[in-house]
Order: structure tokens, then sequence, then C-alpha cells
DNA sequence: TGCTAATACATAAGTTATTTATGTATATTT
DNA sequence: AAATATACATAAATAACTTATGTATTAGCA
């Protein structure tokens, strides 16, 4: 497990970007793929999760749909066209963000090891 | 600039790698360095960054003493033998974490590609 | 059959790293 | 002389999470 700092910041990004290649996920499964892609490494807590995803759904980026299976119930998300953008814009942060760093290391570890 | 969410949790990695390679250097110094090198798309607040040298130092990674430029006051950061460490788990963590992230993002973006 | 763990949702209080605002003082530029 | 840059510092407010708690259904096991 990473300390949580580092993860805080990344979530948005990683649901909308699952829900964009899978379609739609209800909350639970997002929690058990990425765990699962991650080999644990990142656990999202429901705590965490279901915030997030009401919150990406009142700012219209998710649209959602119940469905049931036997009694108990499913709240599948889908991203909207706007969640599409969103989900696009938040990847491309993410990755400059990611090769900005990885310079800002690199550098130093360039000029440290001659 | 990045959305402030994605640089948290990197700052004292941040700090602590640039300490590693310039040997010492003062917090103003820092803000300026950071800036230069990411082309002003992450910029440390002087807000956040006191208190997280304050803390650094408090636990042990930082050692400082002042300098005198005529009466202006520049008080100078370096590693401690356990920020040495520090510094090295940090930088680590944080390039692991990021190959995680990109593994979760590249899979996604070929599994819609093909 | 009864117990435990897994599935599946949800919210609320507490924590913590930041942001924003403010303050002090010296040095430089216009 | 006034504005900007250098250089430190702290405190209140914010936001994203963690931790704790709650409800209910289903599956596995002894």
């Amino acid at each position: 497990m990473y300390s949580s700092e580092l993860i805080k910041g990344t979530l948005k990004t990683i649901v909308l970007n699952l829900l964009k290649e899978n379609g739609k996920m209800y909350g639970y499964e997002i929690t058990q793929r990425v765990k699962e892609l991650t080999d644990g490494k990142i656990q999202i807590t429901e705590g965490a999760l279901y915030p997030t995803l009401h919150s990406l759904e009142k700012s219209g980026e998710l649209d959602t749909h119940k469905e049931y299976m036997g009694k108990r119930v499913r709240k599948y998300y889908s991203l909207t066209k706007q969640g599409h953008l969103t989900a696009n814009q938040k990847v491309n942060e993410l990755t400059d963000f990611m090769n900005t760093m990885k310079f800002l290391l690199d550098l130093e570890a360039r000029t440290s090891n001659g």
C-alpha cells in the first residue's frame, strides 16, 4: 500500500478512466477492480468512493441506473458526454504531471550519477 | 498549473529530493527552483513550504543553519542521515506509484485501442 | 441451521495537508 | 518614493480523504 497522501487527488481520474473503458460499473466493482489491477497496492475505500461517485453524478459527469440481482441492488455508473471530456482532461493532466515529476526526479538522479 | 489535489502529497518528496541533490537550500530558493524546473507548472506556496520544512526538521530529517546576507537572513536546510534514507524511500515510493498509475491508465488505453 | 465472510449500498465525524490571508522586514528596481 | 522582489513566519479556512458506523442481502461452511 502506498501512503495515503500519494493517492489523494487521483481518485476521480481513476474512476473516470475505468468507466471510460468499461462502459458501466458499480461502486463495489470499482474497488475490487482497482485492487486486482494494482495487486492490492491501491485500495479504494467505500468511504472515499461513494461520496466521489455522488459528487461526479451531481456535477453531471456520471449517469446511473439500478439493476436488481434478486433482492440485491447494484447502482451502475456510466459517463455522460461531459464525463468523457472530463475523463480525457483528467488523464491528460495526470500524465503530464507524472512526466513533470519524473523530470524533476530523473534530473536530480542524473546530476548525482554523473 | 496542475490542479492542487494532484500535487498534494508530493511536496515532502520534492523537497527531500532537491536537498539530496543540492546539499543545502533555503526556503525561498526551493520555491523558485521548482517553479523554474517545471516551467511554472508546479508553484510551491510559502504557506505550504515553511510548515513542511519545520515539520521535516522536527522529525529529524533536516538540519538548519542561518546565513546572513547583510541584514537579511537565509535559513538553509540540509538532509540528516535519516533524511537521506527518507528521501530515497519517498522517491522510490513515488516512482513505484507512478508506474502503477501508468499501468492502470495505459492498460485501459490499450484495451480501447484494440 | 446457525455463524461468518463477502457483497453492496450509505453517511457522518475526525484528520491532515494544503490554500488563502496576513504579517514583518530588507533589498532592489522604476 | 513607491512598487516589486526577497525572505521569513503563522493562523484560519477548506477539501479530500480516513475511520467508524450503519443497513441489508447472499454465499460458504461446519
